[in-house]
RNA sequence: GGGCCGUUAGCUCAGCUGGCAGAGCAGCUGACUCUUAAUCAGCGGGUCGGAGGUUCGAAUCCUCCACGGCUCACCA
């Protein structure tokens, strides 16, 4: 944290806020009521030209941050950027008099707010010709380069707050994201859903199959969970009789970190009665599109070098359909020994003990996954791969379940929820088995959401969507690092 | 966890087969009242991620460590 040469220009920083205030300005007190944003003053005069804006005479004021200062001596330059975007400023001697000497120590990276007269420059840009300003923040550390940014990926993330400084397109994705999840819960509460809010804290990290976080309560003495999902806590609303509701919020889930994974992610979960997972993929068509058309305006959209179009209705092929279209062959689905086999000679690594489900779903995501370019709808999974989803009448080892991939990443997952309590009761039975056999991912049976689906739960679909992945297709980001404002990173020093 | 790559000034980056650590921007001093990455003149700024090793000599070669990136594994 030493290194002299920053001192150095700390210090210079600190010695001009000194002087500031040995002139009697106070750099951190002041107040300052902007009466415009600079996007509406571009917006709203970026049209009339030079002549017509001095007949006018318009006067304005903004805050905002100093990104880039000109000095000539008795005038200068400077951008003025806030938080829509940025409109140039003008100082002159001869307009401000005594104060103009305080520009010698305004540094790149202070906030002020600027008021004067609007007015074209010799280049036409429109400028404000500042007859006061009012330093509201004195910034001591320097800013990155103007021309190229904050490049460095680990100091984008670990400093998120110079890289949204400097770098425009980090601030429009997070806008994005927060549209995207406001069109989600308009679509949705236009739909006649309810929100509501579940425990993050669980004592049986249930709904998933995933390695929890732990945590204590001090005054109850007792281990709890972060939860992984919140899905048996919605149908446990269903039960009571809410028909519709949805749920956006954190999971944890304490697993490695990629590009696709943050061990804190955002999900949306939702949940209909009376519905089943077919009406559930033409809703989640609807449901796509509209935040597809109100975010980006167009249904077809631009991720890396595909372009994806979100006009439904999306291509729907079973597990089984789409395993056989890219050449597996029929004979090792109902054959475990084959389909090991068929799998390790290719090169894919099947978990000991695998079930042939297990097995298959390896080869699915090795063969067929990364090929779902196109919104793409694989529907009826093995039952072993479903503990919570209802079996299909006319194939009782299958489920009503689909997964939505696109650009080669499961985007959504949902099922027609299975409501016999007796037969959700023997499958976890059945993954305690698992448990007991090592695999600690398997959850602990919920005797109480078992309970719960004895009190009678209606027919009902319900989806989880994964919001970070949503954007990152939305924001055409590669890394889900870059939809989350401050992701998990190693402390840096130790 | 494995493999590959990276870490040099506040920022962006050069630095060849080992031989005095560089540039641009930012900063400081000065000039300049319409600039657009302003310009011009001058100046300062380095534990080359850390620790060892090889060598007369290491930013450069080797080992270990830290942090990060990509990727594989993991991942309902």
């Amino acid at each position: 944290m030493q290194e002299t040469p920053l001192t150095e220009l700390i210090q210079q920083r600190i010695k001009k806020l000194e002087t500031l205030r040995s002139l009697g300005i106070e750099p951190y007190n002041g107040i300052f009521e902007p009466d415009a944003k600079t996007n509406e003053i571009l917006d709203k005069y970026g049209n009339i030209d030079k002549e017509t804006l001095e007949e006018i005479n318009i006067n304005t004021s903004v805050a905002g941050r100093v990104i880039l200062l000109r000095d000539f001596g008795k005038a200068a330059f400077a951008h003025l950027q806030d938080s829509k975007g940025k409109i140039q400023i003008y100082f002159r001697k001869d307009l401000l008099g005594e104060k103009f000497q305080l520009i010698k120590h305004l540094d790149i990276g202070d906030i002020i707010g600027v008021e004067g007269r609007l007015f074209r420059t010799k280049t036409n840009e429109l400028t404000i010709e500042v007859n006061n300003f009012v330093f509201l923040s004195k910034s001591l550390r320097p800013l990155p380069e103007k021309w190229h940014g904050l490049k460095d990926i680990e100091a984008r993330y670990r400093q998120r707050y110079v890289d949204l400084v400097v770098n425009p397109s980090v601030k429009e994705t997070f806008i994005k994201r927060q549209q995207i999840i406001k069109y989600l819960r308009e679509f949705l509460e236009n739909e006649g859903f309810l929100e509501v809010e579940t425990p993050m804290m669980h004592t049986i990290a249930g709904g998933a199959r995933a390695k929890p976080f732990k945590t204590y309560h001090e005054a109850l003495d007792m281990e709890l969970y972060l939860r992984i999902a919140p899905e048996l806590y919605l149908k446990r609303l269903l039960v009571g009789g809410f028909e519709r509701v949805f749920e956006i919020g954190k999971n944890f889930r304490n697993e490695g970190i990629s590009t696709k994974h943050n061990p804190e992610f955002t999900m949306i979960e939702f949940y209909v009665a009376y519905k089943d997972y077919n009406w559930l993929m033409e809703f989640t068509e609807k449901l796509l599109s509209y935040i597809v058309e109100k975010v980006c305006g167009n249904l077809k959209i631009k991720y890396g070098d595909y372009v994806i179009d979100f006009n439904p209705p999306y291509k729907k092929i079973s597990m089984y359909d789409a395993l056989k279209e890219k050449g597996v062959p029929e004979e090792i689905f109902k054959n475990h020994e084959l389909a090991i086999q068929w799998a390790l000679k290719r090169g894919i690594d099947i978990p000991k003990g695998a079930t042939l489900s297990k097995v298959l779903d390896e080869i699915f995501k090795e063969v067929v996954e990364s090929e779902l370019i196109q919104p793409t709808f694989i529907i009826d999974y093995p039952v072993e791969l479903s503990p919570l989803a209802k079996r299909k009448k006319s194939a009782p080892e299958l489920v009503e379940r689909f997964e939505l991939f696109i650009a080669g990443r499961e985007i959504a997952n949902a099922f027609s929820e299975l409501n016999d309590p007796i037969d959700q009761k023997e499958r976890f039975l059945q993954q305690l088995q698992e448990r007991l056999q090592g695999d600690e991912e398997v959850p602990e049976m919920d005797e109480d959401f078992v309970k719960a689906l004895e009190i009678g739960m209606p027919p009902a679909a319900g989806e989880g969507i994964g919001i970070d992945r949503l954007v990152m297709l939305l924001t055409d980001n590669q890394s889900i690092r870059d939809v989350i404002l401050f992701p998990l990173l190693r402390p840096e020093h130790r």
